[in-house]
DNA sequence: AGCACGCCGACT
DNA sequence: GTCGGCGTGCTC
């Protein structure tokens, strides 16, 4: 019997909190309900022992124990332990992150009548009421509604109390610091927990015999149908009943309604016969053991055609998957290769062997097709996890996940997380793409925790790319990854010829400054005369992205960020009139302004519109191809998947044949019509100071140029650029990966970058200037006199965006030859920081930044 | 992060 | 004189 353990909670206190587990045993990764600083808290036990804790410190007992076995199985938990070590986060903060349960434990809270509320409503109105108060006489009314519900002393729970009274919650909160109603936690550890719907038989002793739902055989089962001896019930009434009887006469409702659907029979008849009270509804807390594991649908599994050099990385993959070790792969495949298919085929072959899969995607939202070859391939077996789930959706997922039932999981960056049985195989695809990296605490790259995550279940790992990033290409040359290479197109077609375009030169020639080159609007013309299609990447959304004052040379910036703010033209609706109007937009913070006729600093008339965005883009191609079926790909036009969906099938079915967008166009998408690619632009953040600017510029010219030509139909690519005979064009051009990445290396070498150090960002923030440089200013006198054994620290220096969202932004890049020199140093550091009052929300710390922000 | 406790301005 | 604003400080 241990006496106590320690629990990692969702607060961000870079520490465990220790609990007396009195007659409770809380395992390891079990969900456990603690008070903590006058909260309720659910928390994940991390350790259990009998290490007597220190003087002075009180000691609270755990007040439930939510899960009998580890929810969060071992190697999560090892993987979780491993996240907070590496990137410096609280252990509390990434398992919040790794489990999907919000929806589950949202705290409940239940009202009671105060004293002074009870008074308010005996004693009348006035009395009680401040006269301050700023509240609506029909608040006011809602204030007494709630009184009167609760009137007879019983808690309510805030839901009913809100249905009941349409109170909300800012109103109840008021109240409650008026001390007309108590607030209390909900005692219910049950509603912390999932309940699931079982469908029970009525009618009959229930034997506990029955219960086996794995198929025990049942002697007589129709005998168990009481019902049976009743008239009036129809056919499908019948088989509900007999479906029922058929496991010992309890079923959960989800599995039922499974089964009624594959027999043809309405799940009304389900309704009907709760109605007349034979078949009872029960809710039961679900416990979440590994058991009951039972096979989904059934699979359509298709071999895939593949050719000899698919056939040959996927035999490299399969042969490691049979040794039952970590192998991790980096699959360099060009555009075009077929990657997707090899990724197909080697979880069919992990399927085979009783093994599961993980597979990681960019951004699953902009790949519909993607997720319809899953389902195509894998059917039942395979679970979706995406940002577009609802919480509700979320978890119900996750308990598939975790009860074995999908074996087959395909989701973005925290899918990485998900409770997977059996896993033997895990795909990374699109490695190099910076959405794998989060942008807040606990900031994890999702490619590196995919290899750490296949590293503790013994696992294949494999990261795919036409253009790997520099860090996995690194581990590759070091014989840590094996490498597989897929060189060629599938059928041998060939990569486009890619042109490019000096628009230095364009501008003498043509005397002023025009969006599209002479070259890509004859590319263009002759494409759409063809019946072709083409699609022009324009990586910036708005008309225009910078508005300069000609008097003065001011730009117009954002109010509460150090960002240019970009112009957007009035957008019309269908019916012609006004959806949005013209403005000024931030998009950084997401603040609009109207457009100013004179400047704000001089009053100047001479606004000059500069910099064309993607909607200038789609005006300015409407002018001059009026034939052609113009579509428009940005955040603007994209909200959701629905709209991604519907551009995609447009521009399938040849209803567009001219495509615009940003970079969301250059994401994996398969148009075998598309022969003509241009790139506007693309090259401006190679003038940027940032170190991985030629390896992102790289990686866009070849993700985008790989869409064309994916057909019968040879493609063409036409590259405008300022920087013609930069490496980064220059090898994009020739399709050159090995080249650049050597190239490259050098550079990252001789700088001492990444793949050649472990590098950290560390951004001192505060809304107060004279905090962000204090505070910048101390640290770094103390990274002066600490001597740091091989790490080098630059700053403090301003952030490159200084002022953020209202908040002043200072930084240091620190750079180390040795993780643990480095996080030795992040950790003295955080050290210091919280010794000389620094709070917490002041450090922003970046292991393996992927912007330097 | 949340929630205590605690010390000042505004209105009865 | 009370209410209620939100500035520190702690949480097993």
């Amino acid at each position: 019997m241990a006496l106590y353990c320690d629990v990692a909670l969702p607060v961000p206190l870079d520490r465990l909190f220790t609990y007396a587990c009195g007659l409770v045993q809380p395992v390891v990764g079990a969900r456990v309900i603690v008070p903590f600083s006058g909260q309720r808290l659910m928390g994940v036990v991390a350790r259990v022992h009998d290490d007597a804790p220190a003087e002075g410190i009180e000691v609270k007992p755990v007040q439930a124990v939510l899960d009998e076995a580890a929810l969060v199985p071992d190697e999560l938990m090892k993987l979780a332990g491993w996240i907070a070590q590496y990137y410096v986060a609280p252990l509390g903060e990434v398992l919040r992150g790794m489990l999907p349960l919000n929806a589950e434990v949202k705290r409940q809270f239940v009202y009671r009548i105060g004293e002074a509320g009870r008074r308010v409503l005996y004693d009348g109105a006035a009395k009680g009421a401040s006269r301050r108060s700023k509240l609506t006489p029909e608040e006011q009314n809602r204030e007494y509604a709630v009184l009167n519900y609760l009137e007879d002393g019983e808690a309510a729970k805030a839901s009913a109390l809100r249905s009941a009274t349409q109170a909300n919650k800012g109103l109840l909160d008021g109240m409650v610091k008026k001390k007309w109603l108590i607030r209390e936690a909900a005692a219910e550890e049950r509603d912390a927990r999932r309940l699931e719907r079982v469908a029970v038989l009525q009618g009959r002793e229930q034997g506990t015999g029955n219960r086996d739902q794995e198929g025990g055989q049942v002697a007589d089962p129709l005998s168990l149908i009481p019902a049976l001896r009743l008239p009036k019930l129809n056919e499908n009434q019948l088989a509900v009943m007999a479906e029922l009887a058929a496991v010992g006469g309890r079923m959960q409702v989800r599995d039922l309604r499974d089964a009624l659907k594959r027999l043809g029979v309405p799940e009304s008849s389900l309704g009907t016969l709760v109605k007349r009270g034979l078949v009872g509804i029960e809710e039961v807390a679900q416990a979440f053991d590994m058991g009951g594991v039972h096979a989904a649908g059934k699979k359509f599994a298709h071999e895939h055609a593949l050719n000899e050099t698919q056939m040959e990385a996927l035999g490299t993959i399969a042969v490691a998957l049979e040794r039952n070790k970590f192998a991790p792969h980096l699959l360099y495949g060009v555009t075009g290769s077929g990657k997707t298919a090899v990724y197909l085929a080697a979880m069919q072959r992990a399927l085979a062997a009783g093994k599961s899969s993980l597979m990681l995607v960019p951004e699953i939202g902009l790949t519909p097709a993607m997720t319809g070859q899953m389902v195509a391939a894998f059917g039942g077996e395979v679970a979706l996890l995406h940002s577009g789930l609802t919480p509700d959706e979320r978890a119900e997922q996750w308990h598939r996940i975790r009860r074995g039932e999908a074996k087959i999981v395909v989701g973005t960056r925290s899918a990485v997380f998900a409770p997977v049985v059996g896993l033997g195989l895990v795909i990374v695809d699109e490695e190099h793409d910076s959405s794998y990296k989060q942008e807040e605490t606990p900031r994890y790259h999702g490619r590196d925790v995919a290899v750490m995550r296949a590293k503790f279940n013994d696992a294949v790992v494999v990261l795919g790319s036409a253009t790997p990033s520099l860090e996995s290409w690194a581990n590759a040359e070091r014989g840590r990854y094996a490498r597989v290479e897929m060189l060629n197109r599938v059928a041998d077609r060939p990569l486009p010829a890619v042109e490019l375009v000096d628009m230095r030169a364009e501008f003498q020639a043509v005397g002023k400054e025009e969006v599209f080159s002479r070259k890509l609007l004859e590319e263009t013309q002759a494409t759409l005369d063809r019946g072709e299609q083409a699609i022009i990447l324009l990586n910036r959304r708005g008309y225009s992205f910078v508005v300069m004052c000609r008097s003065c040379g001011e730009k117009i910036e954002c109010e509460n960020c150090a960002i240019s703010m970009t112009y957007h033209k009035p957008v019309e609706g269908s019916d012609g009139r006004a959806q949005t109007g013209q403005r000024l937009e931030c998009h950084y913070c997401g603040f609009r302004r109207s457009v100013p006729k004179v400047c704000p600093k001089c009053e100047s008339e001479h606004l000059y519109y500069m910099g064309a965005g993607s909607q200038q883009g789609e005006e300015r191609l409407q002018e001059l191809f009026p034939g052609a079926r113009i579509g428009r790909m940005d955040r603007d036009t994209v909200r959701g998947r629905s709209d991604m969906e519907r551009l995609l099938t447009r521009l399938h079915a040849g209803e567009i044949n001219l495509l615009v967008g940003t970079q969301m166009i250059a994401k994996g998408h398969d148009i075998h019509g598309v022969t003509l690619v241009g790139v506007v632009g693309a090259d401006f953040a190679l003038g940027l100071p940032d170190f991985r600017a030629a390896e992102r510029v790289f990686q866009l010219l070849t993700q985008v140029s790989g869409r064309a030509g994916r057909g019968d139909l040879p493609g063409k690519v036409v590259v405008q650029t300022y920087h013609p005979d930069h490496y980064a064009i220059q090898f994009a051009a020739k399709h050159d990966y090995p080249s650049f990445v050597a190239k490259e290396m050098n550079y990252r070498r001789w700088m001492h970058y990444p793949p050649y150090a472990v590098l950290a960002n560390v951004v001192i923030q505060s809304d107060k200037l004279e905090e962000a440089t204090g505070w910048s200013t101390a640290l770094g006198r103390w990274f002066e006199k600490t001597t740091l054994k091989n790490v080098r620290v630059l700053g403090p220096a301003a952030a490159p965006i200084v002022r953020l969202k209202r908040i002043y932004r200072y930084h240091f890049v620190l750079k180390a030859e040795k993780r643990q020199v480095l996080g030795e140093t992040l950790r003295a550091m955080l050290q210091f920081a919280e010794e000389k009052g620094i709070p917490r929300k002041g450090l922003v710390v970046d292991v393996d930044a992927v912007h330097l922000m």
